[in-house]
DNA sequence: ACTATCTAGGAGAGCTCACG
DNA sequence: CGTGAGCTCTCCTAGATAGT
């Protein structure tokens, strides 16, 4: 198979945004990621290993993974009186892996060290002689795959600061520098500034703009949070907040209505209402 | 002395909620 | 996607301890 996946065999038949070399990349790479992964194991058990793993190993995309691309877990079961069963999956990271060649490799790797536990039963050293002659093979099948002893990527980081005073910059995958609470770490202790999100090739993201009710969540959480008191859950406070954000809304309109009676004008007609609402998209 | 392993604590980030 | 904040999970690092 080729590394080019689209999602048209999910029926979605779009054109996907590819990268300079053709490949899937960002969101149109999350959405084929887990399917890519299955495609690519399933080839290179065929092509690299001889078919000696198991076609339904078990590979899960997790969130947490930050700085690794991904990791092999490794088992062994045992019953009184029978062979020691081995057992292995991989779990590749969301937050680094996010092309296609990348997961390539990254699997390889990790099909490397599944295959030195459940063929050759050794897991330590990690990257040792049975690990890199599986790689070997590997390489010699994929002459342009690096399967090396570890994989370093530039993560990409949504959410950028830069300190005023050394300009060095800072990198989160969200929100949660605070400029107020932290100060550059570089020895200046500098003030921090948010350079906002940027997309992974660098351009920063088109900026929105908070909506009513993101200005309501804002300026009312802290009331509510106290009033319901210190320990009340998430939900039960945004429950309370959607509550108040309806009950908001409704007495503005009431208001508004009592406005219209009081300068004379006529409630609203059938006709009205319908043309507004067309104005609006809402029909 | 060097290496490997374990633990504690801090930091970073996902999740949750509703709505537009 | 963005709004806020607490809970929870994972990662990373430093320090302690054990083994070679």
């Amino acid at each position: 198979m080729t590394l080019r996946a689209t999602s048209s065999s999910r029926g979605l038949g779009r054109l996907e945004k590819t990268d300079a070399r053709g490949e899937l990349s960002g969101r149109a790479f999350a959405r084929a990621r887990e399917e890519l992964a299955r495609e690519l194991y399933a080839e290179m058990n065929r092509n690299v290993f001889g078919g000696a793993l198991p076609p339904d190993l078990d590979i899960k995309w997790t969130p947490y993974l930050r700085s690794t691309a991904g990791t092999t877990h490794y088992k062994r079961t045992q019953r009184v009186g029978e062979a020691p069963v081995y057992h292995a999956r991989i779990e590749l990271a969301t937050k680094v892996l996010d092309t296609a060649a990348k997961l390539r490799r990254t699997l390889c790797h990790e099909m490397c060290h599944v295959a030195a536990w459940l063929i050759d039963h050794v897991a330590k050293p990690p990257h040792g002689a049975h690990f890199k002659r599986w790689a070997r093979c590997a390489m010699e099948r994929y002459p342009d795959l690096d399967v090396s002893t570890c994989h370093n990527y530039d993560i990409h980081y949504a959410h950028r600061w830069q300190c005023g005073a050394c300009r060095r910059e800072y990198g989160r995958h969200s929100r949660s520098i605070d400029p107020n609470k932290h100060r550059c770490g570089g020895g200046c202790g500098g003030q921090l500034t948010y350079l906002g999100r940027s997309n992974p090739d660098g351009t920063p993201c088109k900026a929105r703009t908070p909506s009513a009710y993101n200005a309501f969540v804002k300026d009312n959480m802290a009331v509510v949070r106290s009033e319901l008191g210190a320990g009340t859950p998430s939900r039960e406070i945004m429950k309370e907040l959607s509550q108040r954000y309806r009950a908001s809304k409704a007495q503005l309109n009431e208001g508004d209505s009592a406005r219209r009676a009081a300068q004379g004008d006529a409630p609203p007609t059938a006709d009205e209402l319908e043309g507004a609402m067309r104005r609006l998209d809402l029909l």
